[in-house]
DNA sequence: CTGAAAGCGCTTACAG
DNA sequence: CTGAAAGCGCTTACAG
């Protein structure tokens, strides 16, 4: 079944015009005679003659590909962001091919991948990280070609971004736990991002405004796996009795809740919980947790969209888009 | 900071040697002079030179591009399987740029992503599917470059292919349901996939090996949502009495679960409950939910390595891998 | 409206 | 070991 491959040549050849007619009937680029469009147009079909965008890409300067940077594909927010952003890029108005890499939040091979694509020819990328450094920063500051940032936290005022304000965030969750009165308010989280330098910030905010003291031994480093942490929080829960749990990590806060519950301990009379991302796991255990949830599948369609805009030279208003979040009360909390 | 871009010209213009030398240190493709070899890097590396990977793919006529079709990537076993894809596709020696589509399980898209992916050039195609038509396995069949199907249930003896026993599992799980002594069965599912239909098989099988007759309304189309399967499963379960449930989502699993006890049901006294993929959701609920699990991961990581290996011609022993499945067990069963 | 020709940035026989 | 040249499959001024 392997017939050769048909070129532009062929539909040229076949239709008695020149390659410059096919392809100008092909890109629409030029004016033909409507008779000769004809033609090439039943020759296409015929042939079944589909152009190479390999070659399209070389002569055009463009390939009409975008590359997309993650940390960890495996994670669900990351999968449901990255629906998103096919959805948007194979839209009708844009069909952008996607190359997508997951580097595993290594900075390393960050900057590998980051030459793969720009070597692939990308005509546009967009990053997400968790934790950037100084010099990964002012490499995409200095990309040749348009990136956008999102979901993730950043300083930067020369990156377009699509993100939500993560201080603000967790100043809520905070808030609300410091207004119910709770002295003892654990700050949960996975790994040292950038995000949680901010949600931290919010954290202490929130502290320093009701005028209550921050204890640093409630600020929790917990693990990846659930298992880890239901053994981790049975133990520290054993001995420590916190009035509240803000957690970026739903893993830790189900952990905490099971455990809790496990050991005696009332949610939500005695341990309140607030958890990050309003994950479908959210609403399925009992009781159910309380979440900060965001609009995951939009961040990707807005992020999208916005570099298809800036690759096409648009006119901007702005570049950096701050998306609401809310907080969805359930079960874990009082509230 | 947009410099022009630098090709292998400049390269060669600055090192004194032509481009074909040039290219030949870039792919090793042949003996060059030392002393000429370490000038050309040294100037490569100066210029920091990156070859244009398109360039590339036109006059070798390969893309060290593959494509990858999937269903629906917000799915947190696709975007773990993808997780296993790209990190083999980046290995070193692999080093293929991957082209992500997620053609929401419809089959028109479908077609558009494939042919779109072909245009690209790739080398060969990864493909996952829920259902599959004739007419779209016949196409894939008839591909012009190497594909691997993989995590779906097909019935192609000419398709590569690395999954599981569908079959073996819904068997497994309904045999151990009936051997407990359960008359009435309900198998769940969400939509209907090939894999349901062998699913259903394997479930069918253990009954009738069984002597034990089938009820037609004990197999029970299910919601996508978590909220429609609980308003689902309350009013079911406020009538009916099932012995036991076996689902092949997590969401149906879990709903009928918790609308169960709150009915008062006693898991899994009076209701057991078995679901399909081990997702990280099973282990976090309470009971836990007894689920089949298989090598998400691994799945991922064999059909892109089974892929690499027919792109480049490697003799195969064979080409169709099932990976092994396991119940594990949990609150929700008796065992 | 149309075609011949140059060019996109590489690789690869071919001849030496 | 090395270079000149053709070719990969398109697009796009340019001239008509």
């Amino acid at each position: 079944m392997k017939n050769k491959k048909i070129t532009i040549y062929d539909v040229a050849r076949e239709a008695g015009v020149s390659l410059a007619t096919v392809s100008r009937v092909l890109n629409k680029s030029a004016k033909v005679a409507p008779e000769k469009e004809q033609v090439v147009l039943e020759v296409i079909e015929r042939l079944n003659y589909r152009p190479n965008e390999v070659a399209r890409g070389l002569a055009r300067k463009r390939s009409t590909t975008v590359g997309v940077l993650v940390p960890e594909i495996g994670r669900l927010s990351v999968a449901e962001m990255l629906s998103g952003i096919l959805d948007t890029a194979n839209m009708e108005m844009y069909k952008y091919s996607t190359l997508i890499k997951s580097y595993a939040s290594d900075l390393d091979l960050f900057k590998t991948y980051w030459e793969d694509l720009l070597s692939n020819q990308v005509d546009g990328i967009l990053v997400m990280f968790d934790y950037i450094t100084d010099e990964i920063q002012e490499m995409i500051e200095n990309s040749p070609v348009p990136v956008v940032v999102f979901a993730s936290a950043t300083d930067s005022d020369v990156l377009a971004c699509v993100s939500i304000n993560y201080e603000q965030a967790f100043y809520d969750v905070t808030k609300y736990f410091l207004d119910a009165g709770h002295e003892d308010v654990l700050f949960c989280t996975r790994n040292y991002t950038s995000a949680l330098e901010v949600q931290k910030h919010g954290y202490m905010r929130a502290f320093s405004e009701s005028n209550k003291p921050i204890k640093e031994e409630n600020i929790l480093r917990v693990y990846r796996s659930y298992e880890e942490n239901y053994a981790f929080a049975k133990e520290y829960l054993a001995t420590k009795k916190p009035d509240a749990i803000a957690s970026t990590s739903d893993s830790a806060a189900i952990a905490f809740m099971n455990a809790a519950l496990d050991l005696g301990i009332q949610i939500p009379e005695q341990l309140e919980i607030i958890s990050f991302s309003n994950t479908k796991t959210s609403q399925m255990v009992r009781p159910g947790l309380t979440s900060v949830s965001y609009p995951i599948y939009k961040i990707g369609v807005f992020s999208m969209r916005l570099l298809t805009k800036i690759m096409r030279n648009e006119e901007l208003e702005k570049k950096n888009f701050t998306e609401a979040h809310e907080i969805i009360w359930r079960g874990s909390t009082k509230k």
